[in-house]
Formats: C-alpha cells, structure tokens, sequence
RNA sequence: GGGCGGGUAGCUCAGCGGGAGAGCACCGGCCUUACAAGCCGGGGGUCACAGGUUCAAAUCCUGUUCCGCCUACCA
C-alpha cells in the first residue's frame, strides 16, 4: 500500500483516446452475424455526410451507446449498424458552393463530373462526424459501416423503386409542388418549414362581366393575379351566389374568368371571394381540378414572372409584387391594404421562401403504405416511447399525402426510368435497359431527377444488412431492437421506415421506437446557428471529459421532456468522475493483493456495513438494468450517483478504513475482498454510461478482467439482498448523524470528540450497537459510548443535548459546553416538526373511512409511523423539559 | 383551426394516488491525507389558479391562465 497506482489527477483526454484505440484493435465492436437467440440490435440514424457533431447527436448517440453497451454486457449479440447518408440537397449545396468560391456553377462542370467532385469531396472532407461519434465513445461495428449511395445500398434503392413501380404505388405526374428556387428543386411537403411573417392583405376588385358591380378579392400575393383563371365564392354566400356561372375580368390582364362556386371558400375570411390561382396555390390547384379550370403558369423555376406575366415579364416574384400593387392602385383595381400575419413555406435546406409550381415529378402512393404501418403499432409489433407520440404518428399517417419523391439536383440515387425517344414508352428498370421494349428502339433517356434523401434512408434497417440479398445478418439482426431518434424527424424517417419495412421485409423495422428531447440551451431556445447559441459538444468534451458529458446527457434524459443544458451542470457530474477516480485511487492499493472473489454464500456472517453494501449494491444493480430496459436512462443515472457518492464513498469507504488499516488480518481480508467486489461491480454498472473512466480504473482491479465491455454485468444475486442489514445499517447511520448534528448546531469543530449515551429500546437494538461500536466511535467521532441497559430504568446525563433516533434516545452530555438557551431553540424547533407531522399522521388514524377504505398495508405504514413520531416526541419533550428545569435552578 | 408537452426550493429538473425530493446556488463549521472538483451539518416550497373525484390529490378528472413545440389548403 501507500504506492499511488491511479495518477493524482484524472486526465481524461489521454484515457478516452487510449481505451477507444484499444476496443477498436480488438474489435470488441464487432458483431457476429450468426445467430445466437439473444440478439440485440440498434441501426444508427445516420448522420448526414455534411455533419459535424452537435448536441443531438451528442444526446442520440449517447442513449444508444447504453443501450448496446449494456446489452453487450449482459450477453446478447450486439449490433450497433454505423453509416451515413449522402444528404442529396445539403451535400450539393456545400460542393456547389466550393465551386462558386472557383467561379463557377454545377453547368459548367456537367452532371458527371460534378458528381465525381462530390466523391471527391466525401473523401477527403466528408464523414467528420465519424471521428466524433467515436471521440463520444460509441462503440459502433465500424466494419460495418454503410453509406446511402454505396453500390449495395444503391441497388437496395433500385429493387425497391422498381418493385414500387410495378405494384402502381409509384407514378409521375404533373402536380403542383413545392419549389425552392434556389436549390432548383421540388420538396416534399415535410421539407418545407412554416413560419409566420408579417405582410399585407390586399383587396383587389375584379369586375363583373356584364355588369356594372365588382367582386372584391383579397389576396397576400398579388403577384399571382397573373396567373388567375377564376374567382370562387361559397355556393351559400347570399351576397355572390347569383354571381356564380358568370364572369369576372381580371384587371391589368382582361382575362375572363369563371365564377365558380366552392365550399373551400370561407365567406368570413377576407371579402369572401377567393381568387384561383391553380398553378400557384395548392388549394387553387385543388380547385381546379373539381372545377376543370385553366391552369396558367406566371413563374420561372427562379421564381421570375414568365411570358405569361404581360409587361411584368423577366421581373422577380418580389419585385413583381409591388409593381402590381402600385399599378393597380393607378388604374383603381386596389380597394383596401391591410397588415396582414401570413404563412411562409421555407426550404428546410436553405431557408429560401418555397413557391408552388406546376411540374412533373414522382410519387409515392402513401396510404396503402401507411395502412400496414398503423396496423403495425396499433398491434403492438412496434411499440413507441414515450407512448404519447403513437398519437402524432396516427394523426399524421391517417392524412398522409402522397410523397413527392423525385429531386431536380444531381447528387443521388437517379430515377431508374427511361423514356423511349421513339415511341414515349417509359421503361422503368432494375438494369439499364437497351431497347425499348414496345417499339425495340434504342433511344432511351434516363431520367434526370434523383431520388428524395429519405427514400433511401427509408430502408435504412434492411438495406443496411445486404438486402435484397438474404443475408445472415439480415437473418440474424432484422427486426432490429430499437431505434432511438429524437421526434424531428418522426415522419421524415421512422414512419418511412415503418412502411418500407413492412413492405419488403414483411415484417416491422424496429420493436422499440424509443423517441428521446430535443437538447436546448439553458434558456430553453433551440439551439441553432443563427441564434448563436450552440454548445459545441468537442469543446464540453475537451473541457469536461467525454465521461462526464456522457453521463450529463443520460441523467437529464427523462422521458417526454426537452434537455435544457447548462455548463455548471456537467461541472457537477464532472465532480462526480473525479469522485470516482478518488474512490478508486483509495481502494486499488487495498485491493491489489486480493486474489479471491466474493463468495455470496458465505456472507451471512460478514460484518453489518459489509452486508449492507452488498445488499445495496445487489439492489441498485437492479435497478439500473430495469431502468436501462425501460428507457428511464435519468432513473439509471440518478440510481447509481446517488449509491456511489452517498452510499459507496460517504459511508463504506469511511467505515472500511478501519478494518483495512486495522490488525485484524480476518477482517482486513473480507473487507478487502468486498471493497474489490463492489469497485469491480460499480465499474460495471457505470460502464455503459463513462465507458473510458471505468475501463480505465477496472483494468487496474485484481480479477476484472482485461476489459468490461465484454461483462458480465452484475446480474442480480439473491444471497446478496438482506434487508435486515439494510434496516439495521439504516439505524446506526440515523444514530452517527444525530451526534454530528449535535456537534454542528453547538458549533464544535468537527474533530471535536464528544461522548455519547444511547437508551435502546430493544435488546436487539443494544446488541447492535454493541456489535459495531468501533465503526459508531470513529465515524461519530464519539470519544465514548455508553449503552445504556433497559433493565435498571437510567437516568439520562444531567446537561445534555438530545436526538431521538427510531425510538432510540441519543443523549450527548455537554456539561459547560451546552448552552441551554440554544439547546432549548433547537429542541423547541425539532419538536415543532415532528409534532405537525404527528398530528398529520393522528389525523388520518382516527378517520374511520381512512381505518375502513384503505390498504391494510398504508394504514399499518401510518401505525408504524405513529409509534416512532410519538417515541420521538416524548423523548424531545422529556429533554426539553429537563433543559427548562436546569435553567431554572 | 387541430394536436401534444410543460408550469414543483433562487436556478435546472426528478417524482405522477398514501411521510414534498435531487443537483447546482445559499448559510455555518472543517486542509478529519482517496477526493477543497472535497468532508460534516443546515436553511429554503399554500407542488400555476379554480372547481371536482377519493378515506387520501403535486399526483386522477374538468375548467382557466401562462409558456414551448408539432400540424393545417383562412386566400
């Protein structure tokens, strides 16, 4: 002993490196793919190609890597799935705009070498965020590693598109859409960001044929009068139902247009008449559709007015927008301009505002999809957690639109269709085709657009696992356990997954959808670039140790709940890591020596903190794998802080310094052997939440084995659980805290020895603090203790203050040092106290409906706790009583 | 408009039918050699508001209010 084997200070930075180095060399990552019966596997939400690391991967991450970590410990065959997406738009938009920095735009390179530049991009600058998943510590099988455009997975999404195809859930056709001018291409509804912005509500009259009255419209978007080709009214609107059938003419323009009667129109909103706009405004479109109306185009694919915009031709849309607000307001079109909040639609890649447009594209039919993939949860093949979110996603896959799939970009899975240049056959093909199969031309075109990022990701859990071919792994792993994802990307991602799944597999992606918060600042405001309030998690890592972050991030995932993250709380679990270390660094020259495991059978005549421990361990092991199980990772980390610090480090570690520097060689020994068995099992149940700290410290343990990753977790022992001791230890700990109490609220130093006398009520109670006397003395710092007998009736020590511990008097004489005033204050305030609850627990006792209605065992509980709050009353009055009595003479 | 989550100690949050909890901050005392990033002790809350159900409500129900988020074709 005395030979430090733990440096002095905690270096966390050396440790993280050297142990994820060391996992890595021994892949200890590494999954087998034969199949075992007890498998566990989680496919990663791949992070997108662009990615760095903030602090929802940071959180996402984490929460997985407890889950495989302590899977792996308890014995299953554990699969962690890495890889990335190749994030079609945000990747092209970072090469597009290296390209802009050369002067030069994605036409000038052309599709295939632009494509070949964003390989070469990925190579050398994608994919960061790998390096700092594993800087977090997640213990991916890096060997398996995908990427959504790989040749595998890419062949995934060719099976799939063209099997979708052949069943008719795939189409083209000319929809209206959104369309982001700048990135040049239609989203899907999801992609678009809604937003609220102030603007104008401009009524405009239009009017009638034939007449001399007008109809007034109100638009937010003047500009796409251009493009009207009907007014519609609501078919009950006393004030324009005659109107219907006729016309209006659209000024500036003098086109006529039907007016036409529809229950979509409000006759609250506005003035009541709607003006159509089909080919920029999806209930226009919709409208059209039912009414057969003219579709007239007015917008580029840059958001510029077009031919069709008369003299307003070449203008941008905004631009456009006052030019026809002012001139309808010379000519006298413009009745009334009023504020007006209206809804923005962003493109979620680049923020600009998205413009509905006519175009052709893809799409997926959703609802039989989606059908299969409701059944699949309400059935409980897949289950959500929390629970509440089933809900959102019912609510969302019962009104689900169709998916608008295909991408005017260029970086992407290419549509796997041709179009016959001979007789417009599209074929739609798993190899290129050569020949069209009508005509037996063989010019063939291929389709431009790329497939949506999400398809892709959609079958993200089989295409992983070398689907379509029937893989072992796919044998083994699929369905996958769970998928831990934040409620973002919800739709996006695991709902898609739901119905692809379904579909190919046949069966569910995932049993477990575990959906954690979203990571806040410590004000509550998403962090976001723009708001500059990012916590970088490279920097808390740097500054705190991945260890300490890690076990942050778990101990504030309670479910259902956002994660405000502020700094002094990693501080804190920061203390806790240095705890830790500063336990071990006490323990490992104690236990260095030990070269025999506990054996739980022989334990029963083990001192009493030595079974209290143990049996405190036993529990709190359990308690963290039932937490860790059901996703409670909060309830985990507070269960092991909690035993560790307060329980492991302020009173065993306190009370083993005896025995281990006592001469007792027999109790040395079995301390000694039950310090190593709880440091070894502690490591063990911190290990899937600080896997560096706990590697580090186990490897210095006799007996634990070269690393912890591979377990055994410490499983649950019966022989260990003793809730006797656990009472038992419980009184001496209450009976130690009353005389440091006392020590305290008389103001003596804390070395200060006092003496001590104890009235037990029980022989039993005698027996047990006769039994651990040494440990009362040293960690009461108790100079002596007299036990007083309860046969000859004792007289308590003349001046002395008191605490009543159970029912136990604890009496510490302070003759000369007690001051009566203040002993009187103090057992005034604590009697106080005690007596407001008694009369609580009175109160309940002599209600008879109480006695009657409730649980035998909550009435006993309030009996018991009757007896000890009377106990302690009287025997605080009995003190206070004497007080008063020696103040007085 | 619809839906969801939340308002508990100064701050951040657990608890979600039977004794109001934790961490940080605060106050007092300690360099008791594993740890001052620590040790010992302590103070602090009509659990948003109003009703109701129940023997019993922070916890369940209803309403009000204030925050946050998701969703939607009021132009």
């Amino acid at each position: 002993m005395g030979l430090d084997l733990l440096p002095k200070v905690y270096n966390p930075e050396e440790i993280e490196r050297r142990w994820y180095a060391t996992w890595e060399e021994r892949k200890l990552f590494h999954a087998s793919d034969r199949k075992t019966g007890k498998e566990y596997s989680i496919v990663i939400p791949p992070p997108n190609v662009t990615g760095s690391l903030h602090m929802g991967h940071a959180l996402n991450n984490t929460l997985q890597d407890v889950l495989i970590r302590y899977h792996r410990m308890a014995g299953y065959n554990t699969l962690w799935m890495p890889g990335m997406d190749h994030a079609g738009i945000a990747t092209q938009n970072v090469v597009e705009r290296q390209l802009k920095e050369e002067g030069l735009r994605r036409e000038d390179l052309g599709r295939e070498k632009f494509i070949e530049r964003v390989w070469t991009w990925k190579a050398h600058s994608g994919g960061v965020i790998l390096n700092q998943l594993k800087r977090l510590g997640s213990s991916c099988d890096w060997d398996r590693e995908r990427f959504t455009m790989d040749e595998g997975l890419s062949r995934a999404v060719r099976t799939v598109f063209v099997r979708l195809y052949e069943d008719g859930l795939i189409y083209r056709g000319d929809y209206i859409v959104n369309w982001c001018p700048r990135c040049h291409t239609a989203l899907s509804d999801l992609e678009v960001e809604h937003q609220e912005a102030s603007g104008h509500l401009w009524h405009i009259r239009y009017p009638v044929e034939g007449s001399d009255v007008s109809l007034v419209v109100a638009t937010t978007r003047p500009e796409t009068m251009l493009g009207d080709t009907a007014v519609a009214v609501n078919p009950n609107d006393e004030r324009y139902k005659h109107l219907i059938g006729g016309y209006a003419i659209l000024p500036l323009v003098g086109r006529r247009l039907k007016i036409i009667g529809d229950p979509v129109v409000d006759p609250e909103f506005g003035t009541g008449a709607l003006k159509v706009t089909p080919a920029h405004d999806l209930t226009d479109f919709e409208l059209s559709l039912r009414h057969d109306l003219e579709r007239v185009t007015v917008m580029d694919s840059e958001g510029r007015i077009n031919e069709n915009g008369i003299h307003f031709n070449g203008m941008d849309r905004y631009e456009c927008r006052k030019a026809i607000v002012t001139e309808l307001d010379q000519k006298g079109y413009l009745v009334g301009t009023e504020p007006y909040n209206v809804g923005l639609g962003r493109c979620y890649r680049c923020k600009e505002v998205v413009e509905p447009l006519i175009s052709k594209q893809w799409f997926v039919k959703a609802e039989p999809l989606a059908r299969e993939a409701i059944a699949a949860v309400e059935d409980g093949r897949t289950r959500i957690i929390p629970e509440h979110w089933t809900k959102t996603y019912y609510e969302w896959m019962n009104n689900i639109r169709d998916w608008c799939i295909s991408r005017q970009i260029w970086w992407g899975h290419r549509i796997p269709a041709w179009t016959c240049q001979d007789c417009n056959e599209v074929v739609v093909s798993l190899d290129d085709p050569t020949q069209c199969p009508s005509c037996k031309g063989s010019h063939l075109v291929q389709e431009t657009d790329v497939l949506d990022t999400w398809f892709s990701s959609a079958l993200w859990p089989f295409s992983t696992m070398g689907w379509p071919d029937q893989t072992e792994l796919l044998k083994t792993f699929y369905p996958t356990s769970c998928l831990v994802t934040a409620f973002d990307i919800l739709f996006f991602w695991v709902a898609r997954m739901m119905m692809m799944g379904l579909k190919f597999m046949g069966d569910v992606p995932f049993r477990d959808v575990y959906i954690h918060a979203l990571v806040r600042d410590e004000y509550g405001k998403k962090m976001s670039k723009s708001l500059g309030n990012i916590i970088d998690p490279l920097m808390i890592m740097d500054q705190y140790g991945t260890d300490a972050f890690r076990f942050t991030l778990a101990a504030m995932a309670a479910q259902g709940r956002d994660i405000r993250l502020s700094e002094q709380r990693i501080e804190g679990y920061r203390n806790f890591m240095n705890k830790i270390w500063n336990a071990a660094r006490f323990a490992l020259p104690h236990v260095e020596s030990v070269q025999e495991r506990l054996d739980p059978a022989a334990i029963r005549d083990y001192p009493l903190p030595e079974r209290w421990i143990l049996s405190r361990l036993n529990t709190v092991a359990t308690e963290v794998a039932d937490a860790i199980r059901t996703y409670r990772f909060n309830d985990a980390a507070q269960s092991i802080y909690q035993f560790t610090w307060h329980e492991f480090c302020d009173w065993y570690i306190e009370y083993a310094k005896a025995p281990l520097g006592g001469d007792e060689a027999e109790a040395a020994r079995r301390t000694r052997i039950v310090l190593r068995h709880v440091l070894d099992s502690l490591m063990r149940l911190l290990h899937p939440f600080t896997p560096f700290i706990t590697e580090e410290i186990a490897s210095k343990i006799p007996l634990s084995g070269s690393t912890l990753m591979l377990g055994p977790w410490p499983e649950s022992d019966p022989r260990l659980a003793d809730p006797e001791a656990e009472a038992q230890m419980t009184l001496l700990m209450g009976l130690i805290t009353s005389v440091r109490n006392i020590r305290a609220e008389m103001n003596l130093p804390p070395s200060t020895p006092l003496p001590a006398m104890v009235f037990p009520t029980s022989s039993a109670d005698r027996d047990l603090i006769e039994y651990n006397r040494t440990m009362t003395l040293s960690l009461g710092r108790i100079s002596t203790l007299d036990v007083a007998g309860s046969a000859h009736n004792p007289q308590p020590p003349r001046m002395s203050a008191t605490a009543v511990v159970g029912d136990m008097k604890v009496f510490v004489p302070l003759e000369g040092i007690v001051d009566p005033d203040a002993e009187i204050a103090r057992l005034e305030k604590e009697l106080a106290k005690i007596e407001q609850e008694l009369v609580g627990v009175q109160k309940k006792l002599s209600n008879e409906d109480f006695l009657a209605k409730a649980k035998p065992e909550a009435v006993e509980k309030q009996k018991t706790r009757r007896h000890e709050l009377a106990g302690k009353t009287d025997g605080l009055k009995e003190s206070l009583g004497r007080m008063q009595r020696l103040k007085q003479g």
